[in-house]
Parts: structure tokens; C-alpha cells; sequence
RNA sequence: CGCGGGGUGGAGCAGUGGCAGCUCGUCAGGCUCAUAACCUGAAGGUCGUAGGUUCGAAUCCUACCCCCGCAACCA
């Protein structure tokens, strides 16, 4: 059995997750479903990253102390992922005591291959940002670039660095070596494009003595025997990966998830996921994750998604509204996995009606009413010969798995949902061309009215199985309808799966027919 | 000249040298099993601009314009 261990990154839990959070999260969900549909071993992670001085400013605005911030935000974060269903097996928090150790080990392997060293970092520190600036990137009134009141000072401060200048050779190499290193190509390039400039060493701590604290605790992972420094971000935040993984509390499940198969992220943390998180893996001898899938972001009706402006959409509000399989049916079929894209209400909406409601809903409806109507109920056995429409659904529906499988496994879910769609139009239009209610009519015609029937219900069985990743509830309904049982793991196996056509028994007793995607109506 | 991506019918996209395509939407017709759904057909594009290469350019080259992102911890 194939392992297979997909994450996601984890958020910034400085406010309640919105709808820019969910296009990732749901990509992610629906390659991690499919694989357990193809009946790999699945590992699939998602979490928060609380330990950064954002998290308390934000407990500070909101009256609340940092760990019942965070502890408000963990319910509220996996509140959001329940709804729109995502299937992770492990919610990771990075002040768990297990990610310290992570965290930590991590650390002292890359200080033992000799990667860390201690620097001075200097420049204009702005307190609100938490960000050093050099003496270009303020405004020409010396004031931070993003707070306009506030003169930053010059500050020294003793951090640990990272050596990823030296891994700059090795990278570029890997990089090179595996074309599917980065999906989609668009953004290995820029990796190489970045490597050539050359690379930077990095800051991985900051001195305690500049930073809030928590209780009188510093807040963060301290630095390995220094507890004058806590780490900073990146050997926190990427050591994520490996915590969930077992790393380095129980080796024998870690050998057997790590490496990930697919770290997916948005196009902002690329270069930290493709260059520093492989070096760090490299100094601790660690193997390197399969594959970083990128993907792009998303406006809001037209609008920079903006928690500042308030200017963005709760998952659970829509998914209260329109239900989880429509928003996962739309980020994925209408939103651009790879380049940005454009969320909005009204095409949620024409995309549920279009696709789901008129073309799937009503396709699995209609072929559900006429088995009642014409058999009584139960699935009939096709007899007689097969005719040029038949053997033309049934080679639909091999293509539509191989071509939704094909697109789910380069992250292309446009691809992967265009094969699905295929077949759904090619049985609605052989329902068509067949006119079972005219072969009903004439009693010699029965033979060729089950065979039509079959089809029909047959390639919507298939369908079930293909559109599962995507909708999930739905896709359960679907099959409750036709008779059949929830899908069991595995059930797209390419030996041995229930994928083969004919797989729907004759005699099956189908559910009275209910549509499963009521159409959304629109005022006006 | 910091780096990268993009500009194709109303919307979203495909198309890396050979009649400009797909889905949605719109319009017309058909059907009556079905969720006013489904099926068939039609209209709609000087492929960002200006040059160039070529028998032939959305596609290759040059210049320019516009949008977005990264660099710079907003997913």
C-alpha cells in the first residue's frame, strides 16, 4: 500500500479564517480524498502557526490573553475546515509540546551540520510591524513604510542565522534533477530564476528581550541551550510538516510518512517552501518533501481580499448558505487553481445551477424517476444488443476516470472536472436520443428501454465515484439514491476497484427520486 | 532597466506556425423522463498596441501600453 502524506500550510490564526484560506484547504482535501479513494495509505495535515508576536497584538486588541486567543481561533479555524469537510487526520498547533520538540531537534541538527551561526541583524526597526527596514525602504520622512507615524530606530540585535547560501549548489541541482519538484512549472522557473540571483543566509531567532511576552514567558520555541532567543519563524513554522509526521517522537511512523508527497501553499511562501525548507531538511539529513503545489490567490468580487478592509467572506457563511459541495464545486471548477481568480456570489450560483442542479442533479433525477416509473424501481439488466450511443457512453465513462484522475494528479482540477463534465453531457444527451419515454410505450421495446436505463444509471454510478473528492456529500446522495452503499476506501483502485463498467448489479432497488442540488433561485 | 505571471467573443478559460475552440451566459427551435430542467442550432472575437520574420502569426522576434503578484511574515 502507497503511503501518501499531503499538508497544507498552516495559518496565521491573527484573525478568523475567510474564504482565501479555503481555495487551498479544499485542493488539498480533494487530492487527499481521491487518494484514499485510490486506496493509498493517506496522511493529510492541516494546522496553525501561533507562535508569533502577531498572534499576541492581536489577543492584545481583542482583550483577550494570548492562549485563549489561540484557543478561540484553533475552534474557530477547525469549525471552518468541518464545514467545508475537509478529511484532515491531524489539526497540528505550533505550541504543542510535541512541535517544541520538533522544532527544536530540527534546530540543533542543522547547529551539528554546522548551519547555524550567531549575526548581527540591524536596521530600522518598526515596533508595529515587527519588521526591520533599511534606509531606502522608509518613506523620505525616515517614517515605516506602513505606519506613517512611527519613526523607526536603528536596532542591533544578536540572531542565529541559517547557512542557506551554501545550499545554494545542492538546490539548484535538485531543482533541475525533478520537474515536479514545484506544480506548476510557472513557478519553478522563478525558483531557478531566484537561485541564479544567488541566495541569502537567513535570520531563524530573535532575542527575548525584544519580544512581547506571554505570562512572563516568551512566547515561541526557545533556541536549543539559549534561552536568550526563541526561534524564529521558519524552523518553526516548516518544522510543522515533520511534527505531524512523528518526527522525532516516534521514528517508526515518521520512516513511514516522510517525506510529504505534496506541501500545497499559496504563491506568497514559495521560495520559502522550495529553497529554505529543503536546505533546513538537507543540514538535518532529512529526505526532501516529493512536490511543493502552488497555487494562486483570489479576489473578492473583484477586490483584494483584505482583513483590514473587512473586506472578505466567512467558508462557513457560505456553506451555510449554499452547502459545502457547492463552494468546493466552485473554488474547483471556476477558480484557477494555479493563476489568481476572481470569487463571487453570482457565479457560485450560476456555476451550482449550471453544472450541478441542470446538468448532474437533474441527470441523476431523471434517470432515477424513469427506473421507477418504467421498472418498477429496480435497476434493469441491459439486454439485447449494444448500439453506437451505448458503446459510446461506456467509453465516456473509462475516459472521464483516466482524464479526472490524470488532472487530479497535476493539480490541473479543471482538467480533472472537464472529464467528469464529458461524460454527464454525453448521458444527458443519450437519454435524449434514446427517448426512453417513447420506448416505454411500446412493450416490445422493453429490452432496449433496460439497456438505455442501464447506462444511464450506470454512468452515473461511475460518476459517484470520480466526483467524490470533489462532493463529497453529494456524491453520497447520489449513490444512496441509486441504491448503492457509501463508497468504501479504495473503491478506485485501477486493479481490483469498483471502477469497471458493469459494476451496478441488476435487481439494485433505487431511492424514491429527490433532487440532490435544489436550484439556487435568485431574486431579480 | 530587480524578478515573475497575465492581456483571446458579455464572463471564465484552451490553443507555441496551417480554416480561432471549449464551458457558462444570450437568442431560436425540439422534447416532455426530469429540478422552467434536458437536447439541437444560431448570433457574438480585426486574439492589448505598433512594427518585423514567414507562402502563412493568437502562436516566433522587437518595442511599447495595461493588470496582478513576489522581493517586503496580509492565504
Amino acid at each position: 500500500m502507497t503511503n501518501v502524506y499531503i499538508t497544507t500550510a498552516i495559518d496565521y490564526p491573527n484573525g478568523p479564517p475567510h474564504i482565501g484560506h479555503s481555495l487551498e484547504k479544499i485542493a488539498a482535501d480533494v487530492v487527499a480524498r481521491y487518494h484514499r479513494l485510490r486506496g493509498d495509505n493517506t496522511f493529510f495535515c492541516m494546522g496553525l502557526d501561533e507562535n508569533s508576536q502577531n498572534v499576541i497584538a492581536a489577543a492584545e486588541a481583542s482583550g483577550v490573553s494570548a492562549r485563549v486567543w489561540v484557543d478561540r481561533m484553533d475552534e474557530a479555524f477547525r469549525l471552518a475546515w468541518r464545514k467545508v469537510e475537509c478529511s484532515y487526520d491531524r489539526f497540528i498547533r505550533t505550541t504543542e509540546p510535541a512541535h517544541f520538540r520538533a522544532s527544536q531537534e530540527l534546530f540543533r541538527r542543522a547547529q551539528a551540520a554546522g548551519d547555524i551561526y550567531k549575526g548581527n541583524y540591524s536596521g530600522y526597526y518598526c515596533p508595529n510591524c515587527n519588521t526591520f527596514y533599511t534606509a531606502e525602504e522608509l518613506t523620505p520622512h525616515g517614517t515605516c513604510p506602513n505606519h506613517p507615524t512611527v519613526k523607526p530606530d536603528w536596532l542591533e540585535e544578536e540572531n542565529y542565522f541559517f547557512a542557506l547560501s551554501r545550499y545554494t549548489e545542492r538546490l539548484t541541482r535538485h531543482v533541475e534533477a525533478h520537474p515536479d519538484f514545484i506544480v506548476p512549472a510557472t513557478w519553478r522557473a522563478e525558483i531557478l530564476s531566484t537561485l541564479r540571483s544567488g541566495l541569502r543566509d537567513f535570520s531563524v531567532s530573535r532575542p527575548v528581550r525584544n519580544q512581547k511576552l506571554v505570562e512572563g514567558q516568551p512566547w515561541g520555541v526557545p533556541v536549543p541551550d539559549d534561552p536568550e532567543h526563541v526561534i524564529y519563524v521558519w524552523f518553526d513554522a516548516l518544522t510543522n510538516y515533520l511534527t505531524a509526521a512523528g518526527f522525532p517522537d516516534e521514528p517508526g511512523r515518521f520512516q513511514d510518512t516522510w517525506p510529504a508527497d505534496a506541501h500545497v501553499i499559496g504563491k506568497d511562501i514559495t521560495r520559502f517552501h522550495c529553497l529554505y525548507w529543503p536546505a533546513m531538511l538537507l543540514s538535518a539529513g532529512l529526505p526532501l518533501p516529493r512536490s511543493v503545489a502552488v497555487h494562486g490567490f483570489m479576489t473578492l468580487e473583484g477586490q483584494r481580499i483584505s482583513k483590514t478592509t473587512g473586506n472578505t467572506i466567512d467558508p462557513v457563511e457560505l456553506v451555510d448558505a449554499y452547502g459545502a459541495d457547492a463552494l468546493r464545486f466552485y473554488l474547483m471548477r471556476d477558480i484557477s487553481f494555479e493563476r489568481d481568480g476572481d470569487f463571487t456570489r453570482a457565479n457560485l450560483i450560476q456555476r451550482y445551477n449550471a453544472d450541478l442542479a441542470n446538468d448532474l442533479g437533474n441527470l441523476l433525477n431523471r434517470t432515477v424517476s424513469m427506473i421507477s416509473r418504467y421498472f418498477e424501481g429496480t435497476v434493469p439488466a441491459p439486454a439485447g444488443e449494444l448500439t453506437g450511443p451505448d458503446a459510446d457512453v461506456q467509453r465516456l465513462a473509462g475516459a472521464a476516470g483516466r482524464l479526472t484522475a490524470a488532472g487530479l494528479e497535476r493539480w490541473d482540477f479543471d482538467a480533472a472536472l472537464d472529464g467528469a463534465w464529458q461524460l454527464v453531457r454525453r448521458a444527458n444527451q443519450y437519454i435524449d436520443e434514446n427517448e426512453p419515454w417513447r420506448l416505454a410505450r411500446d412493450p416490445a421495446l422493453r429490452p432496449r428501454l433496460a439497456t438505455v436505463m442501464y447506462h444511464a444509471a450506470e454512468a452515473l454510478r461511475l460518476l459517484g465515484i470520480y466526483l467524490t473528492p470533489f462532493i463529497p456529500t453529494a456524491a453520497g446522495q447520489l449513490r444512496a439514491q441509486l441504491g448503492l452503499p457509501p463508497l468504501a476506501p479504495g473503491a478506485w483502485r485501477p486493479e481490483g476497484g469498483e471502477t469497471a463498467w458493469g459494476g451496478l448489479a441488476p435487481g439494485t432497488r433505487v431511492e424514491r427520486a429527490r433532487p440532490i442540488f435544489p436550484r439556487i433561485e435568485v431574486p431579480g
